[in-house]
This record gives C-alpha cells, structure tokens and sequence, in this order.
DNA sequence: GGGTAACCTACTGTATACAGTATCGGGCTG
DNA sequence: CAGCCCGATACTGTATACAGTAGGTTACCC
C-alpha cells in the first residue's frame, strides 16, 4: 500500500466479488481502467467517503485512484447515466445531492418496474434463475452474521437485482440497478445520522422470507410480501432531512404516513 | 436529406463565445465536443445510415466527425446507455443489434412506463407542461405537411416524449426516452423493406387525437386512447424479420396476435 | 495437403500535453 | 465605502502520442 488516505487505489480493487459480475459475462472479464475507476468511484460514493453535492475535481481523483483522466472521465459518465454524479458543462461534476422530489420519482419508479418484473418474473420457469438469488441471499446471511453493514446492504442490493431479473428482461433490470444505486446513495447520506431501524439478522430474515415466498410461486403472494417489504415507510424517515420539496414529493409523503 | 456522404462534420459550431452567446450558454447547456459527436453518431444511427451489427471504429469516426478519440469515446458511452452501441471491451463497438428479444423487452418496459406515466400525469395540472407537448405536434403537422418522414418521426418521439414528461419524474422521461430510441433503431432497421403501412398525414392525425384526449383529462380515456395507439402491432411487423427469439418473446407474439 | 504457430497489422486502451473558460481575489474608480 | 472591472489561477475540454492486445494471414512443419 503506498498512499491511500481516503480513497482506495484500484489496482488492488478486486476484492469486489459481486455475484452479478459473473453472470453478466461468459468468461473472465477484461477488466478497463475506465470501469475499475467507476466501480472505485461508485463505491467511494456509496460509502459516503463523498457527500451528496461534494465537488469532483478530476485531478485529485487520477491522483488518488492512479488512472489518467480520460479513463477518468469515462468513469465519471458512466456513474452520470446510473444517477450518481451530475455534470454541470465546463463547471465540473458533483456527486448527486438529492432532494424531496429526487426520491420521490426514485421510489415511484422502483415499485412499478418491481412489480412488473413480479408479474413477468413469477412463478419462476426454471430453477436456474433462481440460483442468483440464492446466493445472494445466502452472502446476506453470512454479512448478518458477520455484523458487516456495508456488506449486508451490498448483497441485499444484489438479491433484489436477482429478484428483477426473473423477469428475463435486461433492460428492466438494468433501469433498476440504476434507481436502486440512488436509494444506496440516499442511505448513505443518513448512514450514522440515523439510528438502526432494525438488526442486520432482522434484514436478513426479511429477505429470506421473500425467498420463500418466490420460491412457493404465487404471483399475488410475491407481490404482497414485496409490498410490505417496500422501503417507502423506510424512506420516508430519511426524506425530512432533504431539501428539495414538491407539491408531488409532498402529495406523496402524505399518502404514505396516511397508512 | 443525404446531405452528408459519409458522415456529417460538426466543426461547424465549434467555438464562438461572444458575450451574449456566453450569457445565453447558462439557459441553454454549452455544447462540448463529446454531446455534439453523441448527436451526430446518434442521427447516423438512427437514419439508417449505419446498420445494426455494424462495426463502429473509431478512427474512422474521428475523421468523419472532426473530432479526436476521447471526446468520441465518451459518446460511445453515453450511446451504450441510451442502448445503441454495444462495446465488446478490446474488441471494438457496433451498432446494438436488435434481436425478437430485445423488442420484447422494449416494448414490455415502455408500455409500463407509459401506464405509469399516465397515472401520475392525468389529468395535468398546469398548463405549462402541455406547451413541449403542443410545440412537437405542432412541429410533427408541419413535417408531415412537407411530407419530411425522418422529421415525422422525430417529432413523434418528442412528442410522446413531452407526454410522458408530463409525470414530472424526470428519470421516468429520461428511461423512457432510451427505449424510445431503440424503437426508433427497430423501425430504421426495416425503413425502406416495408411499405408504409399509414400516411404521414394519418401519422400526424393520430397524434392530434392524443393530444385532445390529454387535454381533456379523463384518465382511463387517455389510457385506452394510447393502448390503442401502441406501436405492438405495427412492430409485430417488423419482428419477423429479426433473429434471437426467444420462449418470452414468442410468447409475446403469440399474444400479440391473438388480439 | 492440412494444421499449427508465429508474425504482422490494425484497432482499442491509456497517458501526457495543451488550450480555453469559469471563478475568485485584488485593485481601481465612482 | 461600495461596486465594477481586470487579472491570475485552477479546472475542464480536447488533441496528439504511445503501448498492448486481438485477429488475420502466411509460412512452415508434420
């Protein structure tokens, strides 16, 4: 290790052992400079080493994750396109500060492309779609376990990808990634702000009860029990820390509390 | 029309900062060199001038388009995630080639979007939101009057688009406007080997029928209004002609049809 | 004659270098 | 003392240059 302060050299990055990463390519993948920095950078973001509205200056980046720039700057539109950072044309880029309204639109989203991958996704056709999942959940467990935070809310992130990718659609589940790397981002911004709402062995129970219920392949039930499991109520204790009201960020708050 | 051979050069509105230009360049975003090769590749791709699976080098496009390597490699990848370029890292980038599935998929998504939007658009709430929708089908009369179809059909997608920017979710709008052009890419796939199955004045006909019905504000009316006006028939056209089906996208057809 | 291996070519990935612009501070003027 | 203009600085945007790899072709060996 020669000098990391606070952000992480990429070269020895490769501790990211997502189970996504091996189904999304055959064999072994080339790893780019370009995506190694995203994936530095993104996790940088989400662990709240950068605060939402935090500048980024290209510079000090290359300097600290040892890339040049213009592998850089693919990093930085890449992490644009999934709602992490904003470019302000010739003002530079800041990591994305969210408003009310921001994750209003977010969770909105997020529930309807759940619910349509429940309706294409569920019951499951063939047990090897389900494997992700489980391994997923299984990682959850073991994070709980450990007592691993980061590591619990990574793999959840994960089994909820798995989840959507039922569906058998890319694309659902790619526009999903990109609104469930928000919510990360959200979180993070409350992370130690905010007390524990519930044990890391309670998320993971919660998790492995949406298992089961897939697993039992009753479309109705699914969508019951991902309902419940919605973090809308969750949500809704971060929002007031935001800025950014509107009159539909506001409609919504108030429908929700109204449960 | 084919006012470029190969390509069109962009240099033409390279750098000139007068000091009105400057004061106006906060309304509307200053162009860089990166966003101006999007567009062009875009409008190439989308034009039909470069075909699906095409190998895009990039060489040869920073000659087309004027520009050096880096600016159009981050185009690339603002176009990998509006879904028209594929990159096979090492091994280059071509244009996405478009099987059954993936107009399943697309179609899938956006008719789900569109519904959503829908619900949290109607009926709208100010009048302001309605002028970007009224603008474009007054831009799509006018096209289809000059009996310009490359223009019908981008106005048609500004149009649509305007609608479902009516939500007020901009990543919603921002979603949708991705699968939006990769229709637009099925459809310039098939430009020219299919008759045109309507008149761009029934095009532009169509469209107005949409409007009075936004207008109106009667939201299960406006529902059925686009169900009836979705493009699944008229890409059921078009499917037969493309490779990679698959158990959903059969199935999909089948449906489809049945009606 | 066919298969394999090595070389060669061309393209992608990455770094360094330069130019233009925005912001901040200081000085000047009213 | 306040407001505006001007200059300096730092950062983004862009181009040129170099290195590494994949794929094709040819030659040689079996």
């Amino acid at each position: 290790m020669s000098s990391m302060s606070t952000g992480s050299s990429i070269t020895s990055s490769a501790t990211q052992q997502s189970p996504i990463a091996g189904a999304m390519s055959k064999v072994v993948p080339p790893p780019s400079m370009a995506t190694l920095a995203a994936d530095a950078l993104r996790a940088m973001i989400l662990s709240g080493d950068m605060r939402p509205g935090e500048r980024i200056v290209e510079n000090q980046l290359t300097e600290q994750l040892g890339v040049s720039r213009p592998p850089l700057r693919e990093a930085l539109i890449m992490l644009v396109h999934e709602g992490l950072v904003v470019q302000h044309p010739r003002r530079g880029a800041v990591v994305t500060p969210l408003t009310q309204h921001d994750v209003y639109e977010i969770v909105t989203l997020r529930e309807e492309l759940e619910e349509l991958a429940i309706t294409l996704g569920i019951p499951v056709t063939s047990d090897e779609l389900l494997r992700p999942c489980q391994r997923a959940l299984d990682y959850l467990t073991t994070a709980a376990e450990a007592g691993d935070e980061a590591a619990v809310i990574g793999h959840a992130f994960a089994f909820h990808l798995a989840v959507i990718g039922l569906a058998g659609n890319r694309r659902l589940t790619e526009t999903y990634r990109s609104l469930a790397l928000q919510m990360q981002l959200c979180m993070a911004m409350n992370r130690g702000a905010t007390k524990d709402v519930e044990s890391l062995a309670g998320n993971a129970q919660r998790h492995r009860v949406l298992m089961e219920v897939i697993e039992a392949g009753d479309q109705d039930a699914v969508r019951r029990a991902f309902h419940r499991h919605g973090h809308q109520q969750f949500l809704a204790e971060y929002v007031d820390a935001l800025d950014g009201p509107s009159p539909q960020s506001q409609a919504w708050l108030q429908r929700i509390r109204g449960h």
